[in-house]
RNA sequence: GCCGAAGUGGCGGAACGGCAGACGCGGCCGACUUAAACUCGGCUGCCCGCGAGGGCGUCAGGGUUCGAAUCCCUGCUUCGGCACCA
C-alpha cells in the first residue's frame, strides 16, 4: 500500500536541510582545531560567468562527496570556494551593456552563490575569496613587489604574442598551429613591446621534477613537453673574412647533436638575428631585406605547417666550422626561430629532416657523418641520400669525421663537446622551450601593477603602505574597447614616491592567472590585513591534500601554481615547494553535440531545470553514475530517471519495509526453501561486502561503480521487502549501512531518512553527516559455499558449489567427475588440470 | 609529423591475466488499473534450435599463456596536447 507513506519530494527536503546545515555551521572548518587530522580539499574555483552549468556540477558535486566522505573518517576537512573574478568577459559585458565590471561580476557572484547552495555542497563559506576584491588583489601587488625585489619579476622589451582583441598573451595562451588566442580565437601577431615578465624559467629544472607529488601521468607529460628541456651543446662558429667584412664575429649555435658537427654544411640564421645586417653582402641586400620583410608579414598573417616548402636566402657570407675550419655558407630562413636557442643553427642536412629539405631545395651539400656500424664502410659521402638519417641507434658510429671516425655516436657526443670546451669554442648546454611568463595585459579589469614611471627615477615601485593601487570605480570606455585606464587621468597622474615629481602609473594590469596562482593560500586567512598568507595556518594546512579540476589547465594554471609556490617559498612566504600533493583531473562534460559547452554554440546545459524536476541528490548521483569521473563525455540526461527511481526505492525501503507490491506474484514471500535465517545472513553479507567495495571506490573516486553497488544492495533489499526478514535486525543493519554509504553522494535524502529512522527508534536526532564511516564486519561476509567455474580449454562448461575451504585436489576430483566435463572430454586426451587462484577456478586442459 | 589517452550490446558503461557485458537507459512480456501514467516482476550480446543445448563474440591481424577485453608486436580509428624547438 503505497499511500501509507509520503512521497519522496526533494523540493521539500533539500532546502530544509541546506538551511539546517548552514544554521549548525556544519561545514565551516575550524582551521585551528588540532585534534583531528587535516584534509585540505581544493576544487578549481569558478569564473563568475553568471550561471552555473552542468559542467560546474560535474566538477563540484563529486568533490563534495569526497569532502563528506573524509569528514566521516574523522578528518578535519577544509573545502573552500571562491571566484576567479577578474577577466575579460566582465569587461566585454561592460562595454556591451554599459554596466560596470564590478556590478556585472558581483551580481553574477550573488547568483552563483545561491546556485552553489542548491547543490548541497559543504563549502566553508566564511573563507570565500573573490579575486576582484581589493583585499585580494592588493596581495597580488605585494607579491609582485617582492618578486621584483628578488629579481623574479622584470620588465623587458621582447617580441611578444599580441592578440588584436586581448592584447599581449603569455606563450601558454597561444594555441594551435595557426597560433590563435586561447580566449577569443583571433590570430595572434608578433609585436616588440616593453612588458612585465615573471622568471618562471629559473625553475625549469625543478618544474620537471614531479617526485613527491601524485599527479596524473598525462599532466606530467604535458608539462614536461611544455618545458621542453633539450640537452646539447653551444658551438661557436666564427664568420669568415671576405672583401666586405673582416670576419671574426662569433656565431653561436645550439645543437642537440654535437656528434654531427662534421656534417654541418651550412648555417642558418633566423630573420630576426642581430648579425643578419652585418653579414649580408651588398649585392644580396635587396633580396635579404625582401625576405625578412616577407617573413615578418607572414608570421603576422599566419604560420603555416611544417609541410610548407622551406624558404630562405643566402647572405653572401661564410662561417668557419670550429672543428675542421671549413667555410660554410650562412643563410637566413624563417624555419629557424629567433626565440629558441641562439636563433641560429648549424645545418646538418644528412641527419636532420628540416635541414635536409632545405639543402635539397637550394642545392646545398649533404655530408653523411653518422652511419649504422655494419654499413659504415660501404656508404657514400651522403650526396645520394634521399632522406635524412635521424636514427639515434646505439649501433651508429661516426664517419667522415676525421679523428672521431668509428666512434659510437653517443660517446662522440661527449668527446666532441670536450674538445670544443678545451679550445674554448663551445660547451655543453641546455635549452628549454619554456619562456618567461609575460604577465602584462592591456586591460582594465585586472590587478594594477604597483609601479609608477617617473621622469627622473624611471620605474618606481609603489611602497607597501600605499597598497592597494585600486582600480578606479568609474570607467569610461569611450566606445573604444581599449584599456580605459590609459585615458583616466585621476588614475594615471600621480607623483613619484621617491622624488615627488609628477609620475605616471602603469596602465597595464596583471594576467588573471596571477590570481589563481596562489588563491588556495588566501583561503586560509581571506581577511588577514597584514600579509597575503597566514604562515602558521599555511604550515599546518598546506600543501593541499587533494586538488580536483580540469586538465585543460595543464600548462597554464597548473604550471603557474607550481612556479608560484616555489617562488613564494624562495621569498619566505610559504613553507613548501609544491602546492598540490595529489591531483585528479575529472573529464569534461561536453554539449549534447559532443562539442565544448559554450554560450556561442548554444549547447550549454542548464542544471536548474533538472534540479527542479528531480532534485539535487538525483542530479549529483546521476553525474557520478554516468561514467568514470576522469572521462567526461557528451551530455545526455538519458538515464537520469533510473537514478531518481533508485532514490525512490531507497525511500520506500526505509519508510515502508513491510509493504507489498501488487505487481509481483511472489512478493512478500521468501523464495522456496530459503529460511528467514538464511535470508538474514544473505542480507548482512551483501551489506558488508557492499560496504567493503564502496569504501574502496570512494577512496579511488570510482563513483560510477560505487553507485552501481548501492543500487545492487537496494535491489536485494527490495527483493526481501514484505518478507519475514524485512524490518528485522539484519534488514535494519543493511538499511543503516545503505544510508551511511549514500550520505556523501546524496546528502539530503540520506539526512532525511536518517532523521526519520532515528525518530522511529525514539533516538535523539543528530546529523548523518557527523556519523563515523562504518566498519566492515568480515565475519558477515564469510560464505558457507562458493561457486567455482569449471572450464575445458578455457571455455566455461560447468559450475561447482563447494565449501569455501575445499582442497585443490578435491576440487579437481569433483570437477572431473561432472557429467558435462566428462562429455566435453570424450574423444580427447586429458593433458592436465589447472586449479587457479587458490581454488577460484578449474581449467581442464585436453588435446 | 611527434607525444598522450582510448576503442566492449541499440546506448552510458562493468570486469586483481580466471564465469565478458555488473549497474543503469532503451526494448519486449506480464501484474496492478475501467484505462493510461506511476509502480512492481520477468526476459533482453549475436546466430542456429520448439527445447535441452550448441556455435560465434571485447577495432583488425599476429604472439605470449592452461586461460587474454586485460600483457607484447603490427596496423586502423577516435579524442586530447604540441606545431619547423635545431
Amino acid at each position: 500500500d503505497r499511500t501509507r507513506i509520503d512521497r519522496y519530494d526533494p523540493a521539500a527536503i533539500e532546502p530544509r536541510w541546506q538551511a539546517r546545515w548552514a544554521e549548525l555551521r556544519l561545514h565551516e572548518t575550524d582551521l585551528h582545531d588540532e585534534g583531528r587530522e587535516k584534509f585540505y580539499l581544493l576544487t578549481m574555483y569558478p569564473y563568475p560567468s553568471g550561471d552555473l552549468h552542468i559542467g560546474h556540477w560535474y566538477i563540484i558535486t563529486p568533490s563534495d562527496a569526497i569532502a563528506r566522505f573524509q569528514r566521516m573518517h574523522g578528518r578535519n576537512v577544509f573545502f573552500p570556494i571562491g571566484f576567479d573574478a577578474f577577466g575579460l568577459p566582465a569587461e566585454n559585458a561592460a562595454i556591451k551593456n554599459q554596466i560596470h565590471p564590478w556590478q556585472w561580476t558581483f551580481r553574477n557572484i550573488d547568483h552563483m552563490r545561491a546556485q552553489l547552495r542548491t547543490m548541497g555542497a559543504t563549502f566553508s563559506w566564511p573563507n570565500e575569496v573573490v579575486t576582484a576584491d581589493p583585499d585580494y588583489y592588493r596581495w597580488n601587488q605585494w607579491i609582485f613587489l617582492r618578486f621584483l625585489e628578488a629579481g623574479l619579476a622584470y620588465r623587458a622589451t621582447a617580441t611578444v604574442d599580441w592578440c588584436p582583441n586581448d592584447g599581449t598573451l603569455a606563450r601558454e595562451q597561444v594555441e594551435g598551429a595557426d597560433r590563435h588566442c586561447w580566449r577569443c580565437g583571433a590570430l595572434v601577431e608578433k609585436r616588440d613591446l616593453d612588458q612585465w615578465f615573471l622568471r618562471i624559467t629559473k625553475y625549469a629544472d625543478e618544474l620537471l621534477d614531479f617526485s613527491g607529488i601524485d599527479w596524473p601521468e598525462p599532466i606530467r607529460v604535458m608539462q614536461t613537453n611544455w618545458i621542453g628541456r633539450s640537452d646539447g651543446a653551444e658551438v661557436v662558429f666564427t664568420t669568415a673574412p671576405d672583401d666586405v667584412q673582416p670576419g671574426g664575429d662569433e656565431l653561436r649555435v645550439f645543437t642537440t647533436r654535437p656528434d654531427t658537427l662534421y656534417g654541418a654544411t651550412f648555417m642558418v640564421l633566423a630573420p630576426e638575428h642581430p648579425l643578419v645586417g652585418r653579414l649580408t653582402h651588398p649585392e644580396r641586400q635587396a633580396e635579404v631585406d625582401a625576405y625578412i620583410a616577407r617573413a615578418e608579414r607572414e608570421t603576422e598573417i599566419e604560420r603555416l605547417s611544417t609541410e610548407r616548402e622551406k624558404t630562405g636566402v643566402f647572405t653572401g657570407s661564410y662561417a668557419v666550422n670550429p672543428v675542421n675550419d671549413e667555410r660554410i655558407q650562412i643563410w637566413v630562413a624563417d624555419y629557424v626561430l629567433a626565440g629558441y636557442g641562439t636563433g641560429a643553427i648549424m645545418a646538418v642536412p644528412a641527419h636532420d629532416e628540416r635541414d635536409f629539405a632545405f639543402a635539397r631545395r637550394f642545392g646545398l651539400p649533404v655530408r653523411r657523418v653518422i652511419a649504422p656500424k655494419e654499413q659504415a664502410g660501404e656508404l657514400d659521402d651522403g650526396s645520394s641520400m634521399t632522406e635524412a638519417y635521424v636514427s639515434k641507434s646505439q649501433d651508429d658510429v661516426l664517419v667522415n669525421s676525421r679523428l672521431f671516425d668509428g666512434l659510437p655516436a653517443p660517446s662522440a657526443f661527449g668527446a666532441i663537446v670536450d674538445r670544443l670546451a678545451a679550445e674554448d669554442r663551445g660547451k655543453a648546454a641546455v635549452t628549454y622551450r619554456l619562456r618567461d611568463w609575460l604577465i602584462s595585459r592591456q586591460r582594465y579589469w585586472g590587478t594594477p601593477f604597483p609601479v609608477v614611471y617617473c621622469e627622473r627615477d624611471g620605474i618606481v615601485p609603489v611602497p607597501d603602505d600605499q597598497l592597494p593601487v585600486r582600480l578606479p570605480e568609474t570607467v569610461d570606455y569611450e566606445g573604444r574597447g581599449e584599456n580605459p585606464l590609459r585615458h583616466d587621468h585621476a588614475f594615471l597622474d600621480t607623483t613619484c614616491p621617491r622624488c615627488g615629481l609628477p609620475a605616471r602609473r602603469e596602465t597595464d594590469t596583471m594576467d588573471t592567472f596571477i590570481d589563481s596562482s596562489w588563491y588556495w593560500y588566501r583561503y586560509l586567512s581571506p581577511h588577514k590585513p597584514d600579509g597575503p598568507v597566514d604562515g602558521a595556518l599555511e604550515a599546518r594546512w598546506c600543501p593541499v591534500d587533494q586538488y580536483t579540476g580540469g586538465a585543460e589547465h595543464a600548462v597554464m594554471h597548473l604550471l603557474y601554481s607550481r612556479f608560484f609556490t616555489k617562488a613564494l617559498n624562495d621569498i619566505g612566504v610559504v613553507h613548501e615547494r609544491e602546492p598540490f600533493k595529489r591531483l585528479f583531473n575529472q573529464g569534461q562534460v561536453l554539449g549534447a553535440d559532443g562539442e565544448r559547452m559554450s554560450k556561442s554554440r548554444g549547447n550549454v546545459q542548464d542544471p536548474d531545470e533538472l534540479i527542479a524536476r528531480y532534485g539535487a541528490d538525483t542530479v549529483r548521483l546521476f553525474l557520478m553514475f554516468m561514467g568514470p569521473w576522469d572521462q567526461g563525455g557528451p551530455w545526455s540526461p538519458t538515464g537520469i530517471g533510473g537514478v531518481h527511481r533508485f532514490l525512490n526505492r531507497v525511500w520506500t525501503l526505509v519508510l515502508d519495509p513491510r509493504g507489498v507490491e501488487a505487481g509481483d506474484p511472489e512478493a512478500g514471500r521468501l523464495p522456496a526453501g530459503e529460511t528467514p535465517e538464511a535470508a538474514a545472513r544473505a542480507l548482512r553479507s551483501a551489506a558488508h561486502s557492499t560496504l567493503r567495495v564502496v569504501t574502496d571506490e570512494y577512496g579511488g573516486f570510482r563513483f560510477n561503480t560505487m553507485v552501481a553497488h548501492l543500487m545492487e544492495l537496494a535491489n536485494l533489499l527490495y527483493h526481501y521487502r514484505g518478507t519475514d526478514v524485512a524490518g528485522g535486525e539484519a534488514w535494519d543493519e543493511a538499511v543503516r549501512l545503505l544510508l551511511l554509504m549514500l550520505a556523501p553522494s546524496a546528502p539530503h535524502i540520506a539526512e532525511e531518512l536518517w532523521a526519520r529512522r532515528l525518530a522511529a527508534r525514539g533516538e535523539a536526532w543528530h546529523s548523518i553527516h557527523t556519523e563515523s564511516w562504518p566498519a566492515v564486519d568480515a565475519a558477515a561476509i564469510e560464505e558457507e559455499a562458493r561457486e567455482v567455474p569449471v572450464q575445458v580449454n578455457g571455455k566455461l562448461r560447468d559450475r561447482l558449489l563447494v565449501p569455501p575451504d575445499i582442497a585443490p585436489a578435491e576440487l579437481e576430483r569433483l570437477a572431473l567427475g561432472r557429467e558435462k566435463i566428462q562429455a566435453a572430454l570424450a574423444g580427447h586426451e586429458l593433458v592436465r588440470v589447472v586449479v587457479a587462484g587458490g581454488g577460484r577456478l578449474v581449467n581442464v586442459v585436453v588435446r
